[in-house]
DNA sequence: ATGGTCGACTCTCGA
């Protein structure tokens, strides 16, 4: 018998400011419990929390200049707020990640390293950002008991999450390698819910500004997600994107995921 | 091999 529903979205807002529009619109339209944003490119003391405290949601955010940041809006008033890793390496990373724990459920957001290249310092660095992000999940979360991790994951984990595999075997977000370390990490007990219930479907979150004509030609990438755990991902009912990016309200080259539970 | 487009912010970087 159904409790209630529970609806979670992860959005990469590309600055939190320029896209206020597009965020104040969407929460009005679908009333998620939960909202993971990433990318909000903004100091907290330039948050716009003012305007988005008057949707009624709850705020937690932290960012830094230029770069990274990370946001949760819930409906309800999250019971724990925890910024980045607890392991003594770059607090960077508090911009990085975030976990919630919203009505008994951990919610961990992440904005996952791009990678730059590979053979960079920072495709090493993305690399074992996930080692660090498995062994995280394994001290704070079991994968026995309800869970969620969402974000821009950079990674396509699967040829047809991606146009055009072929020319991407090199890519940052395609790579073997990376693909593997995404993989380790989610086999610590997550469950890629859009995959699960759609075991064939073709669905993109991304399309490349660097390609103008890439969402005319559906040229695009799925790597955002929303995981749960096994107990959770079973009651899983719907997975979907929503609003086309580069037309309404206002350009973007990510698009909103969303998937809704029974509780 | 390169450039294309955004956004923040400083004349450049990251994606």
């Amino acid at each position: 018998m159904v409790q209630f529903a529970m609806k979670i979205a992860t959005y990469n807002v590309n600055s939190i400011r320029i896209r206020l529009d597009v965020i104040l619109a969407w929460l009005e339209k679908h009333q998620p419990d939960v909202l993971c944003i990433q990318e909000t490119k903004c100091q907290d003391e330039l948050f716009p929390a003012l305007i988005l405290s008057s949707t009624g949601y709850h705020l937690h955010y932290r960012g830094m200049k230029s770069y990274n940041g990370v946001a949760v809006l819930t409906r309800v008033a999250p019971d724990e707020v925890f910024y980045g890793f607890d392991d003594q390496l770059p607090e960077i990373d508090d911009a990085r990640l975030m976990r919630v724990v919203v009505s008994g459920i951990p919610v961990i957001n992440t904005y996952v390293p791009n990678g730059f290249k590979l053979g960079s310092p920072q495709y090493k660095y993305k690399l074992q950002w996930y080692g660090r992000l498995r062994n995280y999940f394994a001290r704070h979360l079991s994968p026995d008991r309800p869970a969620l991790w969402c974000g821009d994951m950079n990674v396509a984990p699967e040829p047809i999450d991606v146009h055009s595999p072929e020319k991407h075997l090199r890519h940052v977000c395609f790579h073997e390698d990376v693909r593997r370390a995404y993989r380790q990490t989610l086999s610590w007990g997550f469950v890629d819910v859009f995959r699960h219930l759609y075991p064939e479907k073709q669905l993109f979150t991304f399309w490349d500004y660097l390609r103008p004509s890439s969402l005319e030609k559906n040229k695009g990438w799925r790597i955002d997600h929303i995981l749960a755990t096994r107990p959770l991902a079973e009651k899983c009912r719907q997975v979907d994107v929503d609003i086309e990016p580069r037309r309404a309200p206002r350009a973007s080259d990510h698009t909103f995921l969303w998937a809704e539970f029974d509780v």
